[in-house]
DNA sequence: CGACCGCTGATTGTCGACCGTCGACCGCCT
DNA sequence: AGGCGGTCGACGGTCGACAATCAGCGGTCG
């Protein structure tokens, strides 16, 4: 993200990538709809190779699903795929939690801030708003941590589940008010509490998002098999 | 590795992509050096884009730095970037270990029985299949948890490890022994103790791992500033 | 009437060529 | 002699064309 040498030379196939995955990210695809090299490339004014790459870019984020001598997809996860991805995320964010000094680290000024913010947004109903706070709050301690592939193998995640509860929110236009609460929640076990106190109401945070993503129906046809 | 369809339609730059991971993995380029796409590609038998793309997959692999209108090399890590990928690979394999039953899991026998052969390895010498072992012994305990995503982000990693393993463990002859008595003393701690316990132990491990790996001098750390 | 089989269109796979850019080298100016 | 600007070779970036392959469709035969 602060890379000082990636603002210069980005690349076609760059702005490709960023171009789709913002559009994949925002819903302007949606999950199973085909992407086709040629009509992109000249919808985008560039040649098949260059979306092609940015495809595959998209493929190991885990953000578009490439069938061989068929055609890519935008990627629609099953029940199971979702909660596997929600429960690594988890569990890399946990990873990055204990490595804090609790109560007393400087940290939870800022997540105090966010989540301040995540109430005033919550009231004006701004749900991309709200999404990226909470990418935020999450930054803010995977950040802190200071371990930099942790964080890079987390953000792939969030952004995926991101896209994700972009869909199910939309559908059902409650949980933002829950969603500020919950987060407060957590930074008040953070001022008291300990890492392990921290990792439990953590993981129960990502169990609540899980399920209300499972109950907005984004997963279309695995949902029937829920346990 | 698993996956029906990947046997059909290997497509070229797939093995473009494992001819080159193969050789990076087993050291037969060393890190740092030059790769070039025209003289790969001509060797390969194959054009540059297909080069191209094998490249670009051992970049989000982390096997492969490529610097923009420059060139790609192997990449070389410094001391920071391998604590880091070395925790992030603790972690989530500390995030499988928490959902297993631990005790009378049956896991156990099959960690037990790659830690007898091992010993066994141990005595013959042979490093790369140490590492291989290494492998297969933490994958075990990963697959056991039946979490997809978790578990392919944790290959990732153990394979960048298992190239800076291979060319520490060629530098110094000594630690197979020492290496068949950790993994003993895991499965020991998986046999009595609760996941809590494991997650210490493991920790010690992968400490112990990453040590040894510096005290290897396979991080170049002072060459990192030469020229 | 249904199942099978080959045709066909759509889409990706692969390639070689041309263009732009970067760093290295060299000669000139101070 | 040292710094600087121009030139050159090397290499990646981008492209359009051609080949391979798959799914769906329509015709035909049992």
């Amino acid at each position: 993200m602060s890379d000082p040498a990636s603002f210069l030379h980005r690349s076609l196939p760059e702005a490709v990538y960023l171009e789709l995955r913002r559009k994949i990210l925002n819903n302007e695809y949606e999950a199973g709809q085909r992407l086709v090299e040629a009509p992109l490339a000249e919808e985008l004014g560039v040649s098949r190779s260059t979306v092609r790459e940015a495809l595959r870019q998209l493929n190991t984020d885990g953000l578009v699903d490439i069938s061989p001598r068929r055609h890519s997809v935008v990627t629609r996860m099953s029940y199971e795929e979702i909660r596997d991805a929600c429960y690594a995320r988890f569990v890399l964010e946990a990873g990055a939690a204990r490595l804090l000094t609790f109560q007393k680290d400087p940290i939870v000024d800022r997540l105090q801030a966010v989540v301040d913010r995540m109430a005033a947004t919550a009231a004006g109903g701004d749900v991309a708003a709200m999404i990226d706070l909470d990418t935020e709050f999450h930054s803010c301690i995977i950040d802190a941590a200071g371990k930099h592939r942790l964080a890079a193998l987390w953000r792939t995640l969030d952004a995926q589940m991101g896209a994700l509860m972009r869909s199910s929110i939309d559908r059902q236009h409650i949980g933002l008010d829950e969603a500020a609460r919950r987060h407060q929640q957590v930074v008040d076990v953070f001022r008291v509490g300990t890492a392990e106190d921290f990792v439990q109401i953590l993981e129960e945070h990502y169990l609540g998002t899980v399920d209300s993503m499972a109950q907005a129906g984004v997963l279309d046809s695995a949902a029937a098999f829920k346990p």
